[in-house]
DNA sequence: GTCTATAGAAAGATAGAC
DNA sequence: GTCTATCTTTCTATAGAC
């Protein structure tokens, strides 16, 4: 056995982070595991060795890719709440986030691909986005203006404009959008106060 | 000519239907020309009589369904502003949209879709989006606490809504997402009072 | 305008060598 | 575990009959 259990583990992450970028950006139809397995740096055969098709690491890609989204991170000890709810939002609702110079968020990029998809793959979805929601909701909960169906209706909104951005070819007007999106995020969530204008801020590439 | 041109409109017409529905359901990749014309009650051959091609048929069902969408509706004159909103957010917020009783506003069925595909695609989606923001501003601009930008945060949230609810495999969850959202869009348009609670009302079939 | 037949390309998944 | 070769299916688009 020429191979090791860690250099199989190696393989199927570096898949596993191709089909993350590939199904972001391109949807489940339109990238073949001929694609994937070429950016990932292999050939197609050896694709069955880590998944069992298709299907399967398409919903892998889904979990790892909402894991490491920005809508999922936890609050640093040393950041106040509201310190915290803007740089979310200015993290997701940016052009780099649409743009897909940071990690692309599945629960965005991939909501129609999904939607379109078999039972199995939208109860993967729904899993991932009750995560989310809880996980901010047991951040703001101590702010007890902020009710549930707040933080519900922002995550749509958030989702929603990073879809819609995408779709939009024209980048004045995605702008818009996010800036938009971000100042009613922080009213929905009684913040309006720390209003930031900053979709266009970009990272040094 | 065996043939009036007033038939070859309506079969014209009858393709555009299905594609407005099998396109929002199944997306672009997954419903082939064969589906599309038998959907039409015809046959894969007469498709190009009508349409250049596949990317053609999809950029025309983007515009059509957009036109006929809820969210697209004007106001009748005897209906006051506040009416008219609450009745747009019923409709296009509901379970009977996001299951597809009524018709599928292509904005939310298919921004991830269109986001994948090409420029042309984005560019047609750009401007149904524009011109459906345009329309509610226009409705919506002698109240004069809502702003432009609160106009395009909240469509975003309406479409994202509608989008993430497709994705969803939890009705329960859906309900919630969609009352929410309506919740949350009555307040950033300054009109909280009249909230509803409809989700779950279906249409008589 | 609509039909059937078909050319030509692409992709999912398997087989077997190394 | 990874490779190449291949089987099989599916789909877009065209050709030509009616």
């Amino acid at each position: 056995m020429p191979y090791s259990k860690e250099h199989k583990k190696e393989t199927r992450q570096k898949i596993l982070n191709s089909a993350i970028t590939l199904f972001s950006t391109h949807g489940f139809d339109q990238v073949s595991i001929d694609d994937l397995m070429k950016h990932a740096g292999l050939t197609r055969g050896a694709f069955y060795a880590h998944f069992k098709n298709k299907k399967a690491v398409y919903a892998k890609a889904i979990i790892a890719g909402a894991k490491q989204s920005r809508i999922n991170q936890c609050k640093p000890v040393d950041m106040t709440l509201e310190e915290w709810t803007i740089d979310l939002l200015a993290g997701y609702l940016s052009i780099d986030h649409v743009y897909q110079h940071i990690a692309p968020c599945p629960l965005a990029f991939m909501v129609t691909d999904i939607a379109n998809n078999e039972k199995e793959i939208r109860a993967t979805y729904t899993r991932m986005f009750k995560l989310i929601n809880k996980a901010i909701l047991s951040q703001l909960k101590d702010n007890s203006a902020v009710s549930e169906e707040d933080i519900l209706a922002t995550t749509a909104m958030m989702i929603g404009s990073v879809a819609i951005g995408r779709a939009l070819n024209d980048e004045t007007m995605t702008c818009r959008l996010l800036d938009s999106s971000r100042a009613a995020s922080l009213k929905l969530l009684g913040l309006e106060k720390g209003i930031i204008k900053d979709s266009l801020i970009k990272s040094q590439t």
